[in-house]
DNA sequence: ACCCAGGAGCTGC
DNA sequence: GCAGCTCATGGG
């Protein structure tokens, strides 16, 4: 089926802001869009058009949903004031397209615990790892197969072996304790959606290999609670060279989280 | 060989 | 409380 999005959506920046890993840009410059147990291929066909290779009734059923096409992104770019901070205004024009996926907050999890102390072509080896090793097998719409993100009684049954072939290295003790502290319910993570922000992260921080960062990750990326701000190694170039007297949170309330994608993608793209 | 990666736990002070 | 060390592993 063919959409039309008026609003920000551009899948280049959005596969490329590290908050998802299992988008892959195909031969044929078609994205191939995993997440949880779906898969799905989209193509830009400009002015706003996309190709979505599935039925209205999946779409509406996930996609809908999956990429958050119910906030205004523009909306949330308007609030940024070009003058007052220049830095933002400029990473948000050179980033628009940015959203933030609803993604399953399981998959999250699991995937930004592996995504400590590695680069984003190594997280995403690990999670493809991880699924083919105790995902389900399906095949999609192309005739091509490919693995569901494994839930958490799966990925419990795991052995610290099995994990470490996945190459977590010191994260597989981490990705099991998180498997096993979510499919026993001793932690409930949908649960945390409707919860305040402090809340979901002190209970994430809770869990053995996850701090403060990976928790913001699973709330701003898993939970879509927008105005989680994470700070990983980018972020404190970002926050010690252009914001030395701190960032104005309370200026973007309730999207800090959205403005952090915005200064995180900009920061790096120009690095590199 | 070297340094870095969407970090976090542990230890010693 | 906080600075320094350590943890596997791949990419540049």
């Amino acid at each position: 089926m063919d959409i039309l999005i008026t609003d920000d959506f551009d899948l280049a920046r959005i596969a490329e802001s590290g908050q998802c890993f299992r988008w892959h840009l195909t031969d044929d410059g078609v994205w191939r869009i995993m997440h949880g147990q779906h898969c799905l291929y989209v193509t830009s066909v400009g002015n706003g058009g996309f190709r979505l290779e599935c039925q209205p009734e999946e779409f509406e059923a996930i996609w809908h949903d999956y990429f958050d096409l119910d906030e205004n992104y523009q909306a949330i770019r308007a609030r940024i004031d070009p003058k007052a901070d220049p830095f933002l205004w400029q990473a948000s024009e050179a980033e628009k397209g940015i959203r933030i996926l609803r993604q399953d907050p399981w998959e999250v999890l699991v995937s930004f615990i592996i995504s400590q102390n590695r680069n984003i072509p190594a997280i995403q080896r690990s999670v493809e790892l991880l699924a083919e090793m105790a995902g389900r097998r399906y095949t999609d719409t192309r005739g091509q197969a490919y693995y569901g993100f494994p839930d958490a009684p799966a990925a419990a049954r795991l052995s610290e072996s099995d994990l470490t072939q996945c190459k977590l290295g010191y994260r597989a003790k981490y990705v099991a304790a998180a498997a096993q502290a979510v499919a026993s319910g001793a932690l409930d993570l949908p649960a945390l959606q409707a919860a305040d922000l402090r809340a979901a992260i002190e209970s994430l921080t809770g869990l053995y290999g996850v701090g403060v960062k990976v928790a913001s990750c699973v709330a701003l990326f898993g939970l879509h609670q927008l105005d989680a701000f994470p700070v990983d190694v980018w972020m404190k170039r970002v926050l010690e060279n252009e914001y030395p007297q701190g960032f104005p949170f309370d200026k973007y309330r309730p999207y800090n989280g959205v403005c952090q994608q915005y200064l995180f993608a900009h920061y790096r793209n120009r690095a590199s």
